[in-house]
Formats: C-alpha cells, sequence, structure tokens
DNA sequence: GCCAACGTTGGC
DNA sequence: GCCAACGTTGGC
C-alpha cells in the first residue's frame, strides 16, 4: 500500500467541505500538472490513504486522512469550456488529465502545521512537501515519513 | 531544441 | 500583498 498527500487550497475545497459531501467522497479533479497527474494515474490504487493537507492559507498544515476509493479516470472538467480547469488541448478520445475519488477517513483530532512538520526536516528527507520551491499538489509519502507525521498528531 | 517571457503556486 | 521558484509557452 502506498501513501500520499493531497494540497488544497482551504478557501477552494477545505476538510469540512469533503465531510460535508455525499458520503463524504469526492473526486479529486483539476490536476494539471503532468509529475502528479503520473501519480495519480500510475501508482494510486484502491485502498492507499492520503494527507488531506491546506495549502495557502493562515496555517498551512495536514488536517485529515483519506483513502483512494476509486482509481484514476479521465478528469471530465478538462472538457468543459465553462470549468476554470478546462484544457481545450485534452482530447475525450485521449484524455491528458486523470483524477481519482477519495473519501474521508477521519479528520485529524489536531491540525499538524507545516512549520511543525519542518521542525523534524532532519528525519524527512525526499519528503517533497518541506522542498524548497516544491509545487507539486500531489506527491507521495514515505511509509516512514507518514508514520512520523501522524506521530505528530 | 534553446531559452526568455509569462502565469501560477504557495509560504511568509 | 510580496516575491522566489517553478512549469509552460512560443519565437527563433
Amino acid at each position: 500500500m502506498n501513501y500520499w498527500l493531497f494540497k488544497n487550497e482551504h478557501e477552494d475545497f477545505s476538510i469540512d467541505d469533503l465531510a460535508a459531501a455525499r458520503g463524504k467522497k469526492t473526486h479529486w479533479d483539476g490536476v494539471r500538472n503532468y509529475q502528479a497527474r503520473n501519480f495519480m494515474r500510475d501508482d494510486m490504487r484502491v485502498g492507499d490513504l492520503g494527507f488531506f493537507y491546506h495549502s495557502n492559507c493562515e496555517v498551512p498544515a495536514v488536517v485529515g486522512i483519506i483513502e483512494i476509493v476509486r482509481e484514476a479516470y479521465p478528469d471530465h472538467t478538462a472538457f468543459d469550456a465553462n470549468d476554470p480547469h478546462f484544457d481545450a488541448k485534452s482530447d475525450p478520445d485521449d484524455p491528458r488529465w486523470f483524477m481519482v475519488d477519495v473519501k474521508m477517513v477521519r479528520k485529524l483530532d489536531r491540525q499538524i502545521p507545516l512549520k511543525e512538520i519542518k521542525d523534524h526536516a532532519d528525519k524527512l528527507e525526499g519528503f517533497h512537501l518541506i522542498q524548497r520551491g516544491n509545487r507539486l499538489s500531489v506527491m507521495p509519502v514515505k511509509p516512514k515519513h507518514w508514520k512520523l507525521i501522524l506521530s505528530l498528531e
């Protein structure tokens, strides 16, 4: 089983929005970065777990745990000219962008701020989130890194 | 295929 | 709101 981290802007779709969603599920649409897409399309399996992370907000933090419940399928928002993530170059017959479905496992008892995670940088070598200039919105998390971060809860 | 210009991300 | 870092675009 693999572990992941999913970033989202708090204002756009927060952990509470997921908690309020029907079935506490959502499709993770709008990823328009090839590296992130490849992780979703090629490596995510049903049952994998992911951190839900709030970015670009007052306290960037890991706030919850989610589970992959459907493996990659075409991101239909790329075909919708009215969608902010519309991409004219994604052909429905040969889709460029993919998404997965995730469901809430649980909200963390306490959010784990990026700042605290960075305090353990010496034990988080290779963790994309704390690398300089990192902009990946979907990234893998090593099991030992997953464990360490959860131990901070 | 290079690379400057541009738009976006995201921490601070 | 600033700005460094990055990915993408497009002219050549």
